[in-house]
DNA sequence: ATTGGCACTCTAGTAGTTAGAGTGCTAGTT
DNA sequence: AACTAGCACTCTAACTACTAGAGTGCCAAT
């Protein structure tokens, strides 16, 4: 029923009202592309799409713009697939010259992410998110015990997912080296290749098989551990571009502040993030209401997946309004993850 | 010149406009407060502050509005002083509630300002920033090198600023457990207790005094701390609360997004931040136009300084509307001060 | 299937009007 | 000298009315 010249209506439609963020008219359309045809035939090729419901009418004698469905084909069928490997290309050798200059710099996770996320949100000029490593996967590799002063010890764990924590606790009396190397040994011995969830379990029996002397700085230790691993199991987000949401004020039309405050608190967006199943090398896009979460009705996200040696561990995710720039982002999306799988890899 | 009531009238004006936002009348005034004159009155003591540049009438017939010098009449001389130290107290109390209960959760500095940054914006509604401590003051305690595999190892670089920072390193080639302890006891020798500075000057020299079969990998490690010192340098903030400034949105009339970038990068907070000399103990507000970053003119900043035994090492500050709430967010940024203070002190 | 042509619709901008909130000032009171 | 009642004056914000023109929808013709 959709003929051909109608899809390439419905794309010039999406492209021109991207471009400009007015109402397209079948005038400026037969101005712009050579459809070889007149506004009246256009006329009744949108008249077709509006049935269909691809694109809608803000109000009767006006221009038409995109609906959500109406993106929906564009991003699944209409974006042209080589005109997105170049970008995905030039993107790629662009964050790559300014990444991989950047990360030798970079001493730890939080600063590898944040970074990342820094990167994305320049690249597609849009809002950027990245998740970080998700956890339940990770096991122990070490947990290291380091005397920084007679009383005062930094415990190091180490876990296979490049991720290593740290936390200092004050122990109730001083401690020697040769005490904390076997309190060490013993910790290590029991948590070394252990998952994260499981090593949780394991905590609170070890206490019991240290000499009595021992005990009470192990306590201390043990509870530190118990936080590190905790804070392993906790969802986090690395976030940026706030002002490019700015961008598109009108769009958003007074809940911005919200959506803001949706991603300063980080916790929708991790179930939005975690809600969709994505596939590797294929980002994903969500378009406007079919995102759940109210605050993002308006917007669409673009997520990809990025991984750890083969294992999906977590996602990026650009957001922006419906009527963002689909090829450049996706392009963009999947040069960062595909970076970010390769770095994981070392 | 400027009686009493003048003064009295004044901060009327002002406490009205920062509770309603819209400009007052001499009619609702007298309403609201006893002055025991007539409107007429008013009016004549209005004209008269109007004289003085400390109000302005958007337009001939409207009721008044604070300027940026009346704001500073205000901040100097209005706020009372018991009304401050009271809601001092509250806020001190309330943060120290969430905050020491959070705090003892915490693993490391990044989280712990981050932290700081979310309780100020909260408690006050208005955006905050957080300064790291300035790290020209701080001197190395220790240096750990921890191996996490054959070819890899951890460097931990700890200095007296409750901040450890850690940076793994792939090694030319695999190490001995001896041979590593070697180069830590080397290192440790020559840059315990120097400042972060005289550290960087002292590494160059420093593979030279290694025995030959060392070198190599003590090249890579000492490059691996060079990154360590340096990233001790770099000026960094946290932040928190962007959603509060778009609260306000009409104040900012359109220069938002440009504000919202400000805080994105950076750079020019931090400079804002230091062109400022701020006595301990003593908050001090920066009001509109006093400001010389352009997107800031339209704000009010209030910072106050925190120390570290002592010595001040850095800033804290509320970032809002210059109709903001000066009694209550003067309290919470001093109230934050004071905990950060304290936490250094350990 | 396409198109020229035209009636119809809706918006956005302009202009005119009005109510009322608020001031400024004067003349009179305490 | 300080205060006040009263009133003329000003400006805004809200409402109405009008208009140009952008754009569609549809019919009759090709």
């Amino acid at each position: 029923m959709i003929s051909e010249r109608n899809m390439a209506v419905l794309r010039a439609i999406i492209e021109d009202f991207i471009a400009t963020n007015e109402p397209v008219s079948s005038k400026s359309l037969v101005e712009k592309y050579n459809f070889g045809v007149s506004s009246a035939t256009i006329r009744n090729d949108m008249a077709h799409l509006e049935e269909e419901g691809y694109i809608a009418a803000p109000h009767t004698s006006s221009g038409r713009i995109p609906t959500d469905k109406g993106y929906r084909v564009f991003v699944d069928q209409l974006i042209q697939v080589e005109a997105v490997a170049n970008e995905i290309k030039k993107n790629l050798v662009e964050l790559n010259r300014i990444f991989s200059k950047t990360l030798d710099q970079l001493t730890d996770l939080d600063e590898k992410l944040q970074t990342s996320a820094q990167l994305l949100a320049k690249a597609t000029g849009e809002a950027a998110v990245v998740q970080y490593p998700n956890l339940k996967s990770v096991s122990v590799t070490n947990v290291e015990l380091v005397k920084i002063s007679d009383n005062r010890v930094l415990i190091l764990l180490i876990t296979d997912a490049e991720r290593i924590q740290q936390h200092v606790v004050v122990l109730r009396s001083d401690i020697t080296t040769n005490a904390l190397n076997s309190i060490r040994q013993k910790i290590s011995q029991e948590l070394a290749g252990k998952s994260v969830e499981s090593s949780v379990d394991k905590l609170p029996g070890l206490v019991a098989k240290l000499s009595p002397e021992l005990r009470e700085n192990a306590g201390v230790i043990i509870a530190g551990i118990q936080l590190l691993l905790d804070a392993n199991k906790q969802d986090k987000i690395a976030f940026a571009g706030t002002a490019n949401l700015l961008k598109n004020e009108q769009q958003f039309a007074g809940s911005l502040a919200n959506l803001v405050k949706t991603f300063d608190e980080q916790s929708d967006i991790w179930q939005v993030l975690n809600s969709w199943q994505i596939e590797a090398e294929r980002p994903r896009a969500i378009i406007g209401s079919e995102n759940s979460v109210y605050e993002l009705s308006n917007s669409s996200l673009l997520i990809s997946s990025y991984s750890n040696q083969g294992t999906e561990v977590a996602k990026v995710a650009v957001v922006g309004p419906t009527r963002m720039n689909y090829p450049r982002n996706f392009a963009a999306v999947l040069a960062l993850a595909k970076l970010l799988s390769k770095e994981e890899e070392v």
